[in-house]
DNA sequence: AGCCTTCCTGACCATTCGGTCAAGAATTTT
DNA sequence: AAAATTCTTGACCGAATGGTCAGGAAGGCT
C-alpha cells in the first residue's frame, strides 16, 4: 500500500509531494489518454523519479482514478446549481456561462474527461449511468416544467443539456483547433464565446 | 517500402487487405487514439498476423497518416458545400444537417479526429493553420455578409460555426455519455437531436 | 545527541512494444 | 507444369513500459 493512499496525507511532504504528482498527471493524461500516459512521463513532468512516484501511489491506475474521482466531484456541481426560478432563461444562461469558465479556467479537467468518455468510459462508466444520469434527468423534468408553464420554448430538455456540454467544451477539449481557426491572438476568444453563446441559447429558449 | 504504399494497390489482394488494415485501424485508433493504440490489438482487430500489417504497411505512423488524410479529405466537404443563396437560414441548417449525418454514419473517423485535436493535433496541425483556417475564414466571410445584408441575426461567425461542429460532433465522441444519459432504448436520438439542433440555429439566426 | 519513521533511488525484472528477417505458402504468369 | 512473383508468418531483436526491492538519505521526535 502506498503512502499517499491512506485515509489522508498526513506530513507536510506527504500533502506536497501528492499534489505535485496529480498535478504532472493530469497534464499528462488530459494529453494523451490514459493507456497512451506513461508513468517516466509523470515522474519527468513531476520532476520526481518513477519508483517516488510509485511510493505515494500503488500505480498508474490508482493516479487517474483519483484524478477522475476528483473531477466527476465538481463536474456535476454547476448543473446541481441550476434551480427553479421566475427567470428559467437566465438561469439556463448562467448555467452556460459558468460551464464556459469551467472550460476556460480548467481545460485539462475538461480534457481528461473528454478523453476517458472517447476511449468508452472505461472507469466511469458507472458515475454516468448512475449519478450523472439521475441529476440529468432531474434537471430535464424541471426544464419541462418550465416548457409546461410557458416560460421557455418547447424543445427536447436532454438535448438542450447536450447542446450546452458540448459548446462550452469545446473551447476546452478542442482548444488547438480554436486556436487555429482563430489565429493565436485572439485574448478575447472567451468573452466573443461567451457572447455569442448567450445569445444563442437566449434566442432557442425564448418562448 | 510497403507494398501498399506504392501510388496504388494493384492486385486484389492488396485492396483487399489493405482495406481491411484501415478498417480495423481506424476502430483501435479511434478508440485509443495514436499513442494508446498498438500495432498487436490491429492486427487481431484485422485478423491478421502483426509482420503481415507491416508488409503492406511501412509502420504504425503511416497506418495513422493514410486514416487521417482519407478523413480531412472528407471533412472540408460539406462546409465546402455552403454557399450564398436567397435563404441563408436553410442553407446553415442544411449543414448542421449534414454534419449531423456524418455523426451518425461515421462516428469513427469523428473519434479519430477528437482524439488527434485533443493530443494537441501533432500530425495535422498544418492542415489546421492551413487549408481549415481558410476554409473557414472564407465562410466566416459568406456568414457576414449575410449579416450585413440583413438576412440572419448578428453574431460571430467563426463561433456559430464553432457551435455546429461541437454540437453534431458530440453525438459521435460522446456517444458513451449520450447513451448513458437517455438509456439504451433511444434509437430515435439522431431524430430528435436533428429536430433540436435545427429549432436551435433557426432561433439563433432568425434576424 | 540518538532513535525511529518517512522518504528516495539505483538496479533490476517480466512483459509489451514497434519493427525485422529469412524461409515457406499461395497466387499469378509464362 | 514450371517459373516468377506475391503473400504470410514464426522467431527474433532492441527499446520502452509498469512495477519491485533493498538499502541508504533525510526528517521528525525525545
Amino acid at each position: 500500500m502506498a503512502r499517499a493512499a491512506g485515509t489522508k496525507g498526513q506530513t507536510r511532504i506527504q500533502r506536497e509531494k501528492t499534489e505535485q504528482i496529480l498535478n504532472a498527471a493530469l497534464n499528462v493524461f488530459s494529453t494523451y489518454g490514459f493507456r497512451g500516459s506513461t508513468i517516466d512521463q509523470i515522474a519527468i513532468e513531476a520532476g520526481l523519479s518513477k519508483p517516488n512516484i510509485l511510493y505515494y501511489f500503488d500505480g498508474k491506475d490508482t493516479i487517474h482514478g483519483v484524478l477522475l474521482a476528483r473531477l466527476l466531484e465538481s463536474w456535476l456541481e454547476p448543473l446541481e446549481h441550476m434551480q427553479d426560478s421566475d427567470d428559467p432563461i437566465s438561469e439556463i444562461c448562467a448555467y452556460v456561462t459558468r460551464k464556459l469558465e469551467m472550460a476556460r479556467d480548467f481545460p485539462r479537467e475538461s480534457r481528461l474527461f473528454a478523453n476517458e468518455i472517447l476511449q468508452g468510459a472505461p472507469h466511469i462508466i458507472d458515475d454516468l449511468t448512475g449519478p450523472l444520469r439521475a441529476l440529468t434527468q432531474h434537471k430535464a423534468e424541471l426544464i419541462q416544467s418550465w416548457i409546461t408553464a410557458g416560460k421557455i420554448a418547447p424543445l427536447d430538455p436532454h438535448h438542450l443539456i447536450f447542446s450546452i456540454w458540448s459548446t462550452t467544451q469545446h473551447y476546452a477539449d478542442f482548444d488547438v483547433q480554436v486556436n487555429a481557426v482563430l489565429g493565436p491572438q485572439s485574448s478575447d476568444r472567451f468573452k466573443n464565446a461567451a457572447a455569442h453563446l448567450d445569445h444563442m441559447f437566449r434566442a432557442t429558449l425564448k418562448p
